[in-house]
DNA sequence: ACAATAACTAAACGAACGTTTAGAAAAGAT
DNA sequence: ATCTTTTCTAAACGTTCGTTTAGTTATTGT
């Protein structure tokens, strides 16, 4: 036939994702990509469209990455105890790394508010969603808990968590810790 | 002399705060600000130098604006009950206009995080340290903590500030008003 | 009234953006 | 070995960015 490919799509989105999930979309040039990626413009754009196209397949990618820490969390059997590790493991990716850049996903739905993408807020959305139904799946393990409490926990134990990957843009792991600990003191 | 100034400068900063505050530093653009500034690049750039220089004067004003704000809480004699008015505070200027866009603060916070810009930081740095000492001082009134819960729970307060202005963006005022209502739960 | 000076308009600057394209290089099929 | 097909290189595309500049208009002091 002809000529193959010398590169491999799995590894090179790998790279961009972490660009992008460094920098966010608007910040990120192809010219960065392409560095980054060790690619050509040519090969992106033949693989993946073209800019846009390759930020969705790198938010595919990190939300199955994240799938893992979010199937933990579905199989746990402490309620608010898994809830609260889901926090922890949320942000020990910050920690690894010295380069800190929070969740990719709450960073993106922060850049993408005011936007007008049809794909990604469907993205953002059903990640939102489902993260929510999983969180009152487990405060629903304690059975005292009336509804409307369940919901409004929920609420707040959404928010905290796009706080807090907000915050582990910034602040330094004591902090985090700190925070985490205090906001499920009272639940 | 000469020909006077057809604008007030006090006045096209206010319009370009509401700019910068609305869409950040680099998706607003020095065309965007000449149609909302109502004036023409050059009179921007002989007013405020360059960019950079018009968006630090944005952020000076909105500082000040938002300096009555935090005066009310310097004043409070309630605690904690202090700190959470100026919790409710903070965002009500969110709910007064439909277009929500946060703290302008904490967007550029988020915006520069990674930046190396040396003004920017030292505002930020002194606008987060001036609240965080505002914030002591209000729990200490409470003499039954000691000085490490107080440490700890400024801690968590300026996190959940933090996270506050961030889902100031994307949430609904019943979500925002019940996890602000939560996070002084734990307190 | 007129010269001096500052503010205005509008066009242009080079650089960087995302995207496209023409031509060279390489690999499989015959 | 040669032809075909696809990948790769590198230069160029048209826009938009922040910034500057040449030239016009208006206001003030004399």
């Amino acid at each position: 036939m002809a000529r193959t490919k010398q590169y491999n799509e799995a590894e090179v989105i790998q790279k961009a994702m972490h660009l992008f999930w460094k920098n966010g979309y608007e910040a990120t040039s192809m010219q960065m990509l392409e560095k980054a990626m060790g690619i050509n413009k040519f090969s992106i754009y033949s693989s993946f469209g073209n800019k846009h196209g390759l930020f969705l397949e790198s938010l595919k990618l990190y939300r199955s990455n994240v799938s893992q820490v979010l199937d933990k969390l579905k199989k746990g059997t402490q309620g608010v105890e898994d809830i609260k590790q889901f926090f922890y493991d949320s942000v020990s990716s910050s920690f690894k790394s010295d380069n800190i850049k929070g969740c990719f996903v709450t960073n993106t739905y922060n850049e993408f508010s005011d936007k007008e993408d049809e794909c990604i807020q469907k993205q953002m959305n059903s990640f939102m969603d489902n993260l929510k139904s999983i969180i009152i799946e487990k405060l629903k393990m304690d059975t005292s808990k009336n509804e409307e409490t369940v919901l409004k926990q929920a609420n707040y134990l959404l928010l905290a968590k796009h706080g807090l990957a907000a915050a582990a843009r910034v602040n330094t792991k004591k902090e985090i810790e700190d925070y985490i600990e205090m906001v499920f003191k009272n639940l």
